[in-house]
RNA sequence: GGGCCUGUAGCUCAGCUGGUCAGAGCGCCACGCUUACACCGUGGAUGUCGGGGGUUCGAGUCCCUCCGGGCCCACCA
């Protein structure tokens, strides 16, 4: 990928932007709209590619980067993996960050919401392997204009020595080819969903950017010593042949067995001491060759007598001393453990305590070594080895359980348990601990302070996390246990091929070894190199290998190491100065919360080295979809359930409206009844605002005049909906401020349901204004049609970051003028508020409570809602007597009271205030029910 | 073993700093083709708020405890 693009703001983009500034109703201005091409029928089919096309065409959300950074709301958008595929969770957590991003774009902030693909790590390997059949290979030199010998391999695996092994770089050229490929699919799925992206601003974490942003950082972080390397030993995956990093790691169960296994200690010479067997229990008897201890804990009685003796292991006849170490725990197995290196993690710090000799047997490849270890003296002990050399771990603790077993050093049968054992989280068979040269980028997890400063890194890094706003703020634990419990630094090698070159070379000496201790750093102005292929500044290629030349470093970088840089990749960092004073540091890291400890965690990491400064304002946290029998959905499972079959079922808007009505940081279930509800709320809005556009417009053309004047709004009910709308802008706005979008939907929702059922019944008649010409309506009628344009204006924008595509083509109705309702400011109570001229939003409930008991007695009499009441007697609760009072011409038209309605105080102990507000109709005659007449 | 989240109508969930908080929607029952909507509307029924203690004049709401569900970390002898 080349530079970044930037984005000249055309002039189409240029007139959206005029308009987030608050303007028309929002600042309560009078506003003339003019309806046009309201649908005789409306439908929320086809909005999506309607409106993706005009939204892409029109550069709705592309960036305007003449924006200041207080201008600016950033957010470092999660590279979904596109070797893997999209589930219900991306879309579920996606349209939250989504709907955050409509908000603050609305609120007048210029939004840069770029997306990523990571197309980096172990998936996408496997899957270019298969696809293209080769492997990569990083000793090979490059060919131009390679061509794989396959293309399109999906599905079945190609057998590695079947696979053609090709250069690093022509195996990225690879994986950029076939990435590309579902980056278009899944482009397709986040536009159909209504993602609010700026499609100008990607990236994928293996194009040229992302490998020198990567780079980059690591060359800093080495030369301000944040970056070493050590031979140690360390947690390594036999399948995938690389060490792995703490935040790599799974505990799962895994079946063992205790083998209670003899040491022997001889009689002493002169007769003091009687010859004796020392038991110790194991899971890994095939290690009884590496041991190199027998260690308990120093108050443990039982062996006090034994210490600073020695003794010799069984079958191998290998002496042993047997140390004391506070570690050793007094009731895990026998209280004495057999040291070997390395078994486990306990072992190491053993081994490096007390300075152990190194025994190490098995290799890198999971098997035992070929050669007999030296220090296997006894012509036995060679014999039993010679037996299990280049077997397995599991092969190998066969024979070693069988000669135990024969010569008496076994004792009882092995018992069946269920242990943890570490795995590499990719992996099938538990890690091993091999010793090996590795990079580490320091993150707390050692003690380290940087010259010049005071503070311990630990410290600082759990000081960024108070200072991180997460939502909800409970996920902050997370990363504070997380920092808290780290035992190391972050591993940054791994010996894979594909993935970002560690950047170095090493100089080889003159006698042929490699000079490890002096790495070769290229300079930044060459990067991104690839120390397999490029030559390091001061050498020519005919040097490589040769004495008093170079070799160039092999690893590859955690794919962390490059995820870790998203904001700096997507900003531009070195690359786009200007840019990235606009969007650096951002405001929003939407994430899930399974990678709080190595997403989350490793960008601040980053962040904190180079800049001293959060990557990010805030951290929004989305839970996981749970399947309906409530177990966290299965990518199995998800996959049945496309995103886009979901998408084209139900439409995005009902999805997104599924998504965004379960909170941040929590669990949520896969529920199709929830989209049916989204899908109903989209038609509702299209129906809801046909119906409000409608009153006063010419009957030939379906077109009018809409004049949006609060000083039109003089009824009592139409100021008392207007207050209570004020209301919900508030506490919706409130909501949204503070990352609950849940509730600002809810808020929201409530609200227009109410408007919908109580108060577009009451106000039908009058907005129609029988009779009235477009010219000369009467004040009441004005009244009516005012008061539902601008609460329709206000409600529409309340909606959009929600619902976007309803909201869009109710708006293209009356507003297309004025540009998307995506770039239109986000309302204020105030304008809402003064309208209502401090009116009280309890008549509109009074009066809607008195419609609906009206609407009671039709239903309890089984006749249609058009039935007239030609007489009614209706005790109204003292508080709401004179709310329906008020609106008393509105509720006969509501309820198509023809005679009289009579009003009166309901007494003590009437009515039940939860049931229409405790409204009772006492008396009432019912007219003829009109509805009968059948054709 | 340590920690976080969660348990409210059949289902999915609201109930914010203790006092109309016992709610919404779906589902269910009954009715209704009303000049926005049958992909609809109107009305109705539904719960000792996981169990048990405690604090309080008063507790889904605070404290303790137990039980159930989900997750994270530690535990590899």
């Amino acid at each position: 990928m080349s530079d970044f693009p930037t984005n000249a703001p055309t002039g189409a983009t240029d007139d959206l932007h005029a308009t987030t500034t608050a303007t028309g109703t929002v600042a309560g201005e009078v506003v003339r709209a003019v309806v046009t091409g309201v649908p005789d029928r409306v439908s929320t089919d086809g909005l999506e590619a309607k409106y993706d096309a005009l939204w892409a065409e029109q550069g709705t959300y592309a960036f305007d980067r003449t924006r200041t950074r207080e201008q600016v709301f950033s957010i470092d958008t999660p590279p979904p993996t596109v070797s893997g595929s999209l589930h219900v969770g991306h879309v579920f957590s996606y349209t939250h960050t989504d709907v955050v991003a409509r908000y603050r774009r609305m609120r007048g902030l210029e939004v840069f919401y770029p997306m990523g693909w990571d197309d980096n790590g172990l998936p996408t390997e496997r899957r270019v392997q298969n696809y293209y059949g080769v492997r990569c290979d990083p000793t090979l030199a490059y060919v131009e204009g390679f061509e794989p010998p396959q293309v399109g391999g999906e599905g079945k695996s190609v057998k590695a020595a079947d696979q053609v092994p090709v250069s690093r770089r022509n195996f990225i050229e690879l994986c950029e080819r076939l990435t590309s490929e579902d980056e278009k699919q899944f482009e397709a799925l986040w536009r159909r969903l209504g993602l609010s992206v700026d499609w100008a601003q990607h990236y994928q974490t293996i194009d040229a950017r992302s490998r020198t942003a990567a780079q980059r950082a690591f060359v800093r972080n080495l030369a301000r010593g944040e970056a070493y390397q050590a031979e140690a030993p360390g947690l390594w995956d036999v399948t995938f042949q690389t060490a792995v990093a703490q935040a790599e790691l799974e505990a799962r169960d895994y079946p063992g067995h205790f083998h209670k296994v003899a040491f022997h200690r001889g009689a002493a010479g002169d007769g003091t001491v009687p010859a004796e067997k020392v038991f110790i229990e194991t899971t890994r008897p095939e290690l009884l060759a590496a041991c190199v201890a027998l260690i308990a804990h120093p108050d443990d009685e039982r062996y006090q007598h034994l210490f600073g003796t020695t003794v010799r292991s069984p079958l191998f006849d290998v002496e042993v001393p047997v140390l004391a170490h506070p570690a050793a725990e007094p009731d895990k197995g026998a209280g004495i453990a057999m040291c070997c290196t390395f078994g486990d993690l306990t072992d190491v710090q053993w081994w490096r305590e007390l300075q152990l000799p190194t025994r190490s047997i098995i290799q890198r490849d999971g098997r035992l070594v070929r050669e007999t270890p030296d220090w296997i003296t006894a012509e036995s002990g060679r014999a039993v080895f010679a037996e299990i050399t280049g077997k397995t771990t599991f092969s190998a603790r066969q024979v070693v359980v069988d000669g135990l077993r024969e010569s008496g050093d076994l004792d009882g049968e092995p018992v069946a348990t269920q242990r943890k054992a570490n795995f590499f989280e990719k992996g099938d068979k538990p890690l091993e601990i091999v010793t090996s040269r590795q990079w580490y980028v320091r993150n707390g997890g050692r003690d380290w302070t940087r010259p010049g400063v005071t503070s311990d890194l630990r410290t600082e890094l759990l000081t960024r996390g108070t200072e991180l706003e997460f939502h909800p703020d409970f996920m902050r634990v997370r990363y504070e246990n997380w920092v808290g419990g780290l035992n190391g630094d972050w591993l940054v090698s791994r010996q894979r091929f594909f993935g970002v070159a560690i950047p170095l070379w090493y100089p080889v000496l003159e006698d042929g070894t490699v000079d490890h201790g002096h790495p070769l750093v290229p300079s930044e102005d060459v990067l991104p190199v690839d120390p397999s292929s490029d030559v390091p500044a001061g050498y020519t290629a005919d040097q490589r290998g040769e004495p008093g030349g170079f070799v160039g470093e092999n690893d590859i970088m955690d794919t962390w190491a490059t995820s870790s840089l998203t904001p700096q990749i997507a900003g531009g960092w070195e690359v786009d100065p200007d840019l990235f004073e606009r969007v650096f540091p951002m405001d929003l890291r939407p994430q899930g919360q399974d990678i709080i400890r190595t997403w989350l965690f490793s960008t601040v990491v980053r962040s904190h080295l180079e800049f001293g400064t959060l990557p990010w304002k805030n951290a929004a946290i989305s839970g996981w979809i749970l399947d309906p029998d409530r177990k966290k959905m299965s990518k199995s499972k998800g996959n049945v359930v496309t995103p886009m079959g979901l998408l084209e079922e139900h439409g995005s808007d009902a999805v997104r409206y599924w998504a965004a009505s379960a909170r941040l940081g929590t669990d949520a279930a896969f529920e199709v009844g929830q989209m049916k509800i989204g899908r109903r709320l989209a038609i509702k809005i299209l129906n809801a605002s046909k119906f409000a556009l409608s009153f006063g417009l010419d009957a030939e053309s379906g077109t009018g005049e809409i004049v949006l004047d609060p000083a039109h709004v003089t009824q009592t009910l139409d100021r008392a909906m207007l207050a209570g709308l004020a209301d919900v802008v508030e506490r919706a706005t409130a909501a949204l401020e503070s990352y609950d979008h849940t509730r600002a939907l809810e808020i929201t929702e409530t609200f227009f349901w109410t408007f919908c059922d109580d108060y577009l019944e009451l106000v039908k008649d009058r907005a129609y204004g029988a009779g009235a010409t477009a010219s000369d309506v009467s004040d009441e009628t004005r009244s009516a049609r005012a008061a539902l344009a601008i609460a329709l204006d206000t409600l529409l924008r309340l909606f959009a970051p929600f619902v976007p595509f309803a909201t869009e083509e109710v708006w293209s109705w009356w507003r297309a003028s004025e540009g998307s309702i995506h770039r239109v400011a986000w309302p204020v109570p105030d304008a809402a508020r003064a309208a209502a001229q401090g009116a009280d939003p309890a008549v509109l409930a009074s009066a809607g409570h008195a419609l609906a008991a009206l609407r009671k007695v039709k239903s309890a009499a089984k006749v249609s809602m058009r039935t007239p009441i030609l007489a009614a007697n209706v005790a109204v609760p003292a508080v709401s007597l004179a709310g329906v009072q008020a609106a008393v011409v509105d509720v006969r038209n509501g309820g198509r009271v023809t005679g009289t309605l009579e009003l009166v105080e309901a007494a003590e102990g009437q009515g039940d205030a939860a049931v229409q507000g405790g409204i009772v109709v006492v008396a009432c005659e019912l007219g003829e029910p009109e509805a009968r007449r059948k054709a």
